[in-house]
DNA sequence: AAACTTTTAAAACGAACGTTTGATTGAATT
DNA sequence: AATTCAATCAAACGTTCGTTTTAAAAGTTT
């Protein structure tokens, strides 16, 4: 066995331990135990059990991120001179995370709830790893959908790029929820059908009337 | 000190901590440290670990969810003549969990960030809580929102659900973010301009158009 | 005051944790 | 063939974990 090959058995068990347990749960020993590899070879090729965490997340997080940037950039390219949709802002931004996350049987493992897992999760370090990682993708996406709201205050634009947020999150941390909630109705296994959903309603949440404006029609 | 101190102690050190560094990041060691008792005192009025943690949540989500229930009673009962609306069932929702934990400098610990995190942790005795404990307020509260949405498809009702929840949790989770994010525009602290822009959002979002219906006026 | 129950205390239990050591392997280089 | 070096291995490092034990203290009931 090859070295590479050693750091993917490791990275996938890792992988699959984390997703199943989370990053306290899971120890070492389950790990190398899983990958068939000896304890001391984590240390050696990645350093400290931290660093193999922040590995098994750039291993995915990375593509998924440089994919939403490049949709975005054909996008503001194939729309130069017409308006960008905010349909499809949403889209570049759910699809690659969706599509290359087990959402629609995909080649890899379900990552996705520790993806949406990591907004929430208590770690300093983990917190500090996820504000440099996303800075990219959060400052041109914000821009971008700013950019087809342009009517809406900055403070009901910020909440709500909060809220798009946590739905997104929420539906990349657990893909049998909505099966179990609907008794059989939702398809969470379905790709096409999770990301029209989601991009329906987060446009919707997005375009909603504002609240100074919605109070002052009550009044 | 009598018991009923040494177990509120225990209550608040194991909140605090909980919050700060997850359950399992959190030692009893520290917990008891901070709460200046014995060891043994966990075990002795709680039994476990694991018993300690949902003793930390029962005491803020049983509150919550009853006031969340009466909230709706009081609602349905008010509009037996006239229509429900759905801003109001949304405020019954979020209210109490945003009131009670933190929000707007209210009494308690941050423990929104407990209750949002709960539905991302893979711990399977705390999904079985979670699902024991929220299975009435779900079910009122589906019903109800499914009454004020007559028109909306199974498929898409359950889906928006699923995604206001996370809306919903992704806001408890962390009450730093929006005015991060905003640059000091958001204020999370203040419990009337979060719940308002979350009502707002997550109304917006179950009023959109459905995705089946859309999709034939673009065709 | 004596007997009994509840609560607290110090100390240690065995197990599991992340990490490190030092020897050994096997392939590549000289 | 000798040397080198990255990779693997078994074993143990010291620490911390949740939990338990045993006994003393405090409080309550006869």
């Amino acid at each position: 066995m090859s070295d590479i090959d050693t750091k993917t058995a490791i990275l996938d068990a890792a992988e699959t331990l984390f997703v199943e347990q989370g990053f306290e749960g899971a120890s070492l020993r389950s790990v190398t135990s899983m990958a068939n590899v000896n304890i001391a070879a984590i240390h050696y090729h990645f350093g400290s059990k931290d660093a193999l965490v922040k590995a098994v997340l750039e291993r995915r997080l990375s593509p998924i991120n440089q994919k939403r940037l490049d949709l975005l950039n054909a996008l503001e390219l194939s729309c130069v001179d017409r308006n960008l949709q905010l349909e499809d802002i949403l889209r570049a931004l759910f699809e690659p995370a969706l599509k290359m996350t087990g959402f629609g049987g995909a080649s890899h493992s379900n990552i996705a709830r520790l993806i949406g897992r990591l907004f929430s999760e208590p770690s300093h370090s983990l917190q500090l790893y996820l504000k440099v990682r996303f800075q990219e993708v959060f400052e041109r996406f914000s821009a971008a959908l700013r950019s087809v709201l342009p009517d809406l205050p900055d403070l009901d634009f910020f909440w709500r790029i909060h809220f798009m947020m946590g739905a997104m999150c929420h539906t990349l941390c657990d893909q049998e929820r909505p099966r179990l909630l609907s008794g059989g109705i939702c398809n969470p296994q379905c790709f096409e059908e999770t990301c029209d959903q989601l991009i329906v309603f987060a446009a919707g949440g997005l375009r909603a009337q504002c609240v100074a404006t919605k109070r002052e029609d009550v009044e």
